[in-house]
DNA sequence: AAGTATTTTGAGAATCATTTTAAAAATCCT
DNA sequence: AGGATTTTTAAAATGATTCTCAAAATACTT
C-alpha cells in the first residue's frame, strides 16, 4: 500500500502535479477495493469516512486524473454511471494487462476474466482493414451460476 | 423498406402494441441510415423533417422498444450519449449476426468489423468459469488510416 | 519559516442525456 | 362510430457529471 503511495507521489511530482490528501485517499480506496467496479459516488462515500471534507467534484477530478495517468481503468456497464477500478498494471510490473468483464444480465454482478486472447483477432483486423488497433474493451453478457440456479429452482416449483 | 415495415407492423400486433406513425418513422429513419450509429437526438431531427409533431421522448421510448424487440443494437461510445443502429439480422435472415466496432481515438469515427470470431473465446470462458455467456460487445480503439496519415504529415513538417 | 506563484479544492450552480408525468390524441376492437 | 386502452406530447423532473470561482493548500524561493 505504502509502496504504491510513494510511487504515486513520485508520478505526481514528475508531472508537476501536487500531492494532496484527496488524491492519496482516492487512490487508497481504489487499491483497497481492487477488483471491484466503483462509481465516483462509491469512492466519495468511502473517502468521506476518513476525510469528511472531501467534495464529490474532487473525486470526479481525481478519478479523471488517475485515468489519464493510466493508474485506473474505466468501465461502462450501461447502468447509467461510469465505474473505475485500480489498474492491473500497478502491482504486476511490466506491460499492460488486459482483462474482460462478465456481466450477469439477471443480477448485474460483474466478474473479471483475466485471459485476454485477442491478439490474434487484433492482428487479423490490422491485416483486413486500414485501422491500427491500440486497445480494446470486451464485455460478455450472460448469466452467473447463482442466477441460473435460482431460475431453474423457480421453474421446478 | 416496405417489406420490413410490414414485418414490423406484424411484430407490433403480435405483441399487442399499436402501430403508430411515430414508430414506423423511427424505424424507417434507422433503416435509411443502416450502418450509422445514431443518437436519439439524431433520429429525432430526421423524423421531424416528415413529421414535425414528434416529441423527443417518443423517440427515446421507441428506440427502447425496438431494442427490446431486438430490431436495433445499442452501442455506447463513451461520448456521453447512447447510439442505436438497425439490427443486422432484420435483413439477412436467420441467426443473430454480431459485429465489432473500430473507434478512432483521434477523430471519433466508427467502423464496423463484420467478422465475429469470438465463439472460441466464449466457449473457453464457459469451460473455465461458472458463467453462461449469452452475448458480447467488443470495441477496438485505435487510429484510422486518415488520422495516421495526418499525423505523420504533421511530423514531417 | 515566511512570501508568493500556482494548483487544487469545495460548494453550489450549470449542463445535458434521459425519464417521468399527466392530460390530450390516436389506435383498434366490436 | 363508440369506447377501452395505449401512445403521444410538452414540460417538468432526475441524476450523473462538469463547471465556476473564491478560498485553501502546496511547493518553490529566499
Amino acid at each position: 500500500m505504502t509502496l504504491n503511495q510513494e510511487a504515486f507521489k513520485k508520478i505526481l511530482k514528475e508531472q508537476g502535479l501536487k500531492v494532496t490528501n484527496q488524491r492519496l485517499l482516492v487512490l487508497e480506496v481504489l487499491e483497497k477495493h481492487r477488483g471491484e467496479h466503483m462509481t465516483a459516488e462509491d469512492i466519495y462515500e468511502l473517502v468521506k469516512v476518513d476525510y469528511p471534507e472531501i467534495g464529490l467534484a474532487t473525486v470526479y477530478r481525481t478519478v479523471q486524473l488517475l485515468l489519464e495517468l493510466q493508474l485506473v481503468d474505466r468501465i461502462n456497464l450501461d447502468d447509467g454511471c461510469v465505474r473505475y477500478e485500480i489498474g492491473h498494471l500497478i502491482e504486476g510490473g511490466e506491460g499492460k494487462h488486459h482483462h474482460h468483464h462478465l456481466i450477469c444480465k439477471s443480477c448485474g454482478k460483474v466478474w473479471s476474466f483475466e485471459d485476454d486472447l485477442l491478439e490474434e483477432l487484433e492482428s487479423y483486423i490490422e491485416r483486413k482493414t486500414d485501422f491500427h488497433v491500440l486497445d480494446h474493451e470486451l464485455k460478455f453478457y450472460g448469466q452467473c451460476k447463482e442466477c441460473a440456479e435460482k431460475e431453474s429452482a423457480e421453474k421446478r416449483k
